[in-house]
DNA sequence: TAGATTGTTAATCGATTAACAATC
DNA sequence: TAGATTGTTAATCGATTAACAATC
C-alpha cells in the first residue's frame, strides 16, 4: 500500500513548522526536555493534538518527562526533508519574487533559491538580493543542467500557466505557486498554491464578526 | 445567538476568493450565467461543494441555469466586505513588507495600505512603491487620527510581539501577521497568521511522497 | 418536453478531542 | 512514592459527499 506516507493529515503537516519553530526556541535556551503541554500552551493548541501530531514524526516520548528537544527537532527536519536544502528556481522578479529572493531563513526551510528569471528585459541580467536574474528563455538549460526539482511561480496570473508549462518541460517536479491561477500540470508534478487572498478573506470575515458581535470570544 | 456569522466553515471562507477570481473571469468574458459545475471544473472541486459554499453568501440560483455572474460576484464582495476598501498600516519595510506595498491588486481584496513604518532609520522617510515609510514612533498618532482598523506585521519574529502591542495600543482591531511568532492580543483583536512555512511544509512532503511513490495519483 | 442544475436532507469521512491505562 | 505525561483506543465533532425531489 503505497498510500501510507500521504496519510499524514494535511492540517498536521501545516502545524509541524510551528512546532519546529518552538523546538528551536527551546534549543536556544538549552532546554533538554519538552512536554506537549509546554508546546501546546505556546501555540494555543490542545496537548493531545500536539501529541497526536508528534506521533507522525516517529519519535516517542517518555512519560513524565516529555520529548528530547534535539531528537524531536531532528525528527521533524527529517520528516519535512529540511535537513538538507533543495535547490529551486524562481520565475517572476516582481515585488513578491524579490521578497522571496531576499528572505533569509528560507534556507532554514530546506530551500535554496539558485536564480531568478523574468521575461521583462528591464529586470534581467542584474542581481536582486545577490541572486542573478536571467531572461526566462535560459531557464530550461539551467534547470536541466542543475537537476532542479522545485520551481517558484511569482508571475501575474495571466502568465502563470505558461510559466508552469515551461517549468514542467524543464524537468521540475514541484511548483510553489504564488499566483491566483489554478495550474494544469502532469500528475507526477506536485503543486502547492500559496494564496494570500484566502488568508485575507479569513481576516476580513473575522474582523466583521468581531465588530458586529463584540465580546464574542468563543 | 450571536455566533451565527462565525458558523461559516473556515475552509469555505478560504475558498471564496478563488470563486471570486473565477467569477471575475466570467464577467470579463461577458458570461451572464454560471453553474457550479463550471466553477467546480475550473477549480478542480466537486460541484456540490461549490453549491454548499455559495449558499453562505445568501444568493440562490435557478435550476437548470445556475447563478447570475454579477449577482454572485457582488454577493461575495459583500460577504467578504471587499466592496469598499479598508485602510491598513504596515509595519516592517523589509523584503516582504515592500512586496506587499508594491502588490497591485491588493485593493481588489478590500485593502488599502496607507503607509508603512520601520524602526530602522535607514529605511524611513522615503517612499517604497509610492508609499511613505515613517519611523515607527509615529504610528500611534497616525493610526488614531485616521481610525485605522487593520495592521500588517512584516517584521522579524523577535520584534513581532512588541509590534502587535503597539498596534493594539494604537486602536487596531485586526492584525495580518506574516511573522512566525504567535501573538498575544486582547480578545477584541483578531489575528490572522500567514504562514509561508506551512505551505512549504506541504510542498516538501508532497514532493517526497511523489518521488518515493511515483504514479501515486490518488 | 426532457435534461441539467438547484437546494435540502441524510450518509460518510476524516480530524479533533476525550478517556484512561501504562510508566518514568 | 506520587503525579505528570505519554500513547492508545474510543467518542465527538465538523466538513465533505451522496442522494434526490423540485424546477426553469
Amino acid at each position: 500500500m503505497n498510500k501510507e506516507p500521504l496519510s499524514v493529515p494535511l492540517p498536521t503537516i501545516r502545524r509541524i513548522p510551528a512546532y519546529l519553530h518552538q523546538l528551536q526556541e527551546f534549543q536556544k535556551k538549552k532546554v533538554e526536555w519538552v512536554s506537549t503541554t509546554d508546546i501546546a500552551q505556546r501555540l494555543e493548541l490542545k496537548p493531545i493534538q500536539v501529541r497526536k501530531d508528534m506521533a507522525f514524526t516517529g519519535i516517542t516520548g517518555t512519560p513524565k518527562r516529555g520529548y528530547k528537544v534535539t531528537e524531536l527537532r531532528n525528527a521533524i527536519l527529517q520528516f519535512l526533508g529540511w535537513n538538507n536544502t533543495s535547490d529551486a528556481l524562481l520565475v517572476g522578479a516582481g515585488a513578491l519574487g524579490s521578497a522571496l529572493l531576499g528572505y533569509h531563513g528560507i534556507t532554514d526551510h530546506g530551500l535554496n533559491i539558485i536564480a531568478a528569471f523574468d521575461k521583462d528585459p528591464a529586470k534581467t541580467d542584474k542581481k536582486i538580493h545577490g541572486k542573478e536574474v536571467f531572461p526566462v528563455h535560459k531557464l530550461p538549460d539551467i534547470a536541466a543542467r542543475m537537476f532542479i526539482q522545485i520551481g517558484i511561480i511569482t508571475v501575474p496570473a495571466a502568465a502563470a500557466q505558461e510559466t508552469a508549462d515551461l517549468l514542467v518541460e524543464s524537468g521540475i517536479k514541484a511548483i510553489w505557486n504564488f499566483s491566483p491561477a489554478k495550474l494544469k500540470v502532469p500528475e507526477d508534478v506536485v503543486v502547492q498554491k500559496e494564496d494570500l487572498s484566502a488568508g485575507l478573506a479569513v481576516l476580513s470575515v473575522k474582523l466583521r464578526n468581531n465588530i458586529t458581535n463584540p465580546k464574542d470570544e468563543e
